[in-house]
DNA sequence: AATGAGATTGACCGGAACGGTTAACAGGGG
DNA sequence: CCCCTGTTAACCGTTCCGGTCAATCTCATT
C-alpha cells in the first residue's frame, strides 16, 4: 500500500476504511466493487487505487488493521487483567463499543472476512486468523470464588448466558443498523446490574452498584 | 412467476429457494448475480429465468415466501397459545430450528432484505414488512404470575436476558456457518433448564424438568 | 420407431460495469 | 514561472450483467 495514505487527515483515512468495511461487509469479496467503496468514501476511484494498488491489497489491509486495532483496544481497556468477572465484562464491552463508534461496520466485516472462501484471499485470511481468536474467559472462570455467587449455581452456564445475551444484544442492534452507542451503553449497564442482582450472593450485590 | 415451479420435485424447489436465500443474504440486491444463484442451485441460468421472469420477481417471491412460511410455522408450533413462558419459548425455538433446518439462510436473508435500500425493491419490501414484525411477548409477560418466580425479580429484564441470549446463540452459530441443528437443540434445552433453575421459585423448578 | 410435449440448456445479445491505468488538471509555495 | 502534490475524468480491454431464444434432451404415448 501507498505510505501517503497515512499522511491523510485522520477523518479522511477513517472515511476510506469505513467505506471499505461497509461494502465488504455487505457483499462477498468478489461482488464488492471498488467503485462503490470509493463512492461511499466520497473520493474518486482513481484516488482509491492510488492509495491501495489493487482490491486484494485493500481487503487484506482492512483485515489486519481490524485485527490489530481490536487487540490493541481490548488490551488498553484492561479487561484481561481485571479479576472481578463483572468488571472485566464491563471494560471489555466498553472497548467494543468504542471500536463500534469509530468503525461501525468493522465487526461485521471481521465476521464476514473470517468466513470468506474466495481463493484470491481466503488463504491469507486463514493464515493470520490466529491473531483474531478470542481469548475467552474460560481460564478466568476457574479463578472465580463460588462463595461470591448464589449457592448451587453453574458458573459456566452463567457466563454462557451473559456472553450470549451480550452478543445477542450487539447483533440485535447491528442488524437493524443506525446504532446509537449511548443507548447501547445504558442498556448494557442495565443488563449487567440485573445479572449482579440475580447471580451474586445477597450482600455482595450492592458492592458495585453505584 | 411461472406456476410450473410448483410442480417441481420439492427438493429441487428447496434447492432453488435456498440458493436464492444464500446469495441474496451474502450480497446486496444489486450485487447478487443471477448466474451465481443458478450455479448454487445446480441449474442453468436460463432455467432460473424460466421459473422467475426476472431478478426482482425472484427476490420479492423469496421475501413473501419467507414471511409466510415463518408465520405459518410459528403458529403451528403453538407458541402463541402457550401460557407457560418457558414452554412458549421452547416451542418458539423449535419452530425456528425447524425452519433453519429446511432453509438455513432464510433468517439472514430476511434481516438483510429488511434493511435493503435499493430503490428497485425497497418500496415493496417496506410495504409488506408488517407481515414480518415479531409479535413480542410483552403482552404475554403481563399474564405471568410473579409468585412462580424468585422474589423481587424484574420479569421484564429476565425475559430480555433470555431473549437476547437466544438470539445471541443463534447469531453465534449462524455467523460461523455449518450449523448443526441437533447440537443447537441440545444447547438450547440446556440454557432453558438453567434459566428455570435460576429464575423459578424453589419447588417449581423440577416441575418441567423431564 | 416415430411423435410430440415439456424440461433444460448453450449460445448469444447489447450494454453496463469490472479492475486498473494514464494523462491531465487544480492550486499553493518557492 | 514552474514544480509538486493531491486529485480526477477519461479511457483501456475484458468480463459479466440481466435477459432471450432456438436448439436440444427426456421420456411417455402412440
Amino acid at each position: 500500500m501507498n505510505q501517503k495514505f497515512y499522511s491523510l487527515p485522520e477523518e479522511k483515512q477513517r472515511a476510506i476504511l469505513n467505506a471499505g468495511f461497509h461494502v465488504f461487509s455487505q457483499n462477498t469479496y468478489k461482488n464488492s466493487p471498488m467503485r462503490e467503496i470509493a463512492e461511499t468514501a466520497g473520493i474518486s476511484k482513481s484516488l482509491l487505487f492510488h492509495y491501495f494498488h489493487n482490491k486484494k491489497e485493500l481487503y487484506l489491509y482492512l483485515w489486519t488493521f481490524c485485527a490489530e486495532i481490536t487487540i490493541e483496544e481490548m488490551k488498553k481497556s484492561g479487561c484481561y487483567q481485571q479479576t472481578d468477572l463483572f468488571e472485566s465484562m464491563e471494560s471489555g464491552k466498553n472497548a467494543k463499543l468504542r471500536l463500534m463508534r469509530m468503525y461501525p461496520d468493522m465487526g461485521t466485516f471481521a465476521v464476514k472476512a473470517f468466513c470468506e472462501e474466495d481463493p484470491e484471499v481466503c488463504r491469507e485470511i486463514r493464515g493470520s486468523m490466529d491473531r483474531y481468536i478470542q481469548i475467552h474467559a474460560s481460564a478466568k472462570l476457574e479463578n472465580l470464588n463460588p462463595d461470591d455467587f448464589i449457592p448451587g449455581i453453574d458458573l459456566k452456564m452463567m457466563y454462557k448466558d451473559m456472553y450470549l445475551a451480550s452478543e445477542g444484544y450487539l447483533w440485535e442492534k447491528m442488524k437493524l443498523g443506525n446504532l446509537n452507542i449511548d443507548e447501547m451503553e445504558r442498556d448494557f449497564s442495565e443488563l449487567l446490574s440485573f445479572w449482579k442482582k440475580i447471580y451474586l450472593k445477597k450482600g455482595k450485590a450492592e458492592y458495585h452498584d453505584d
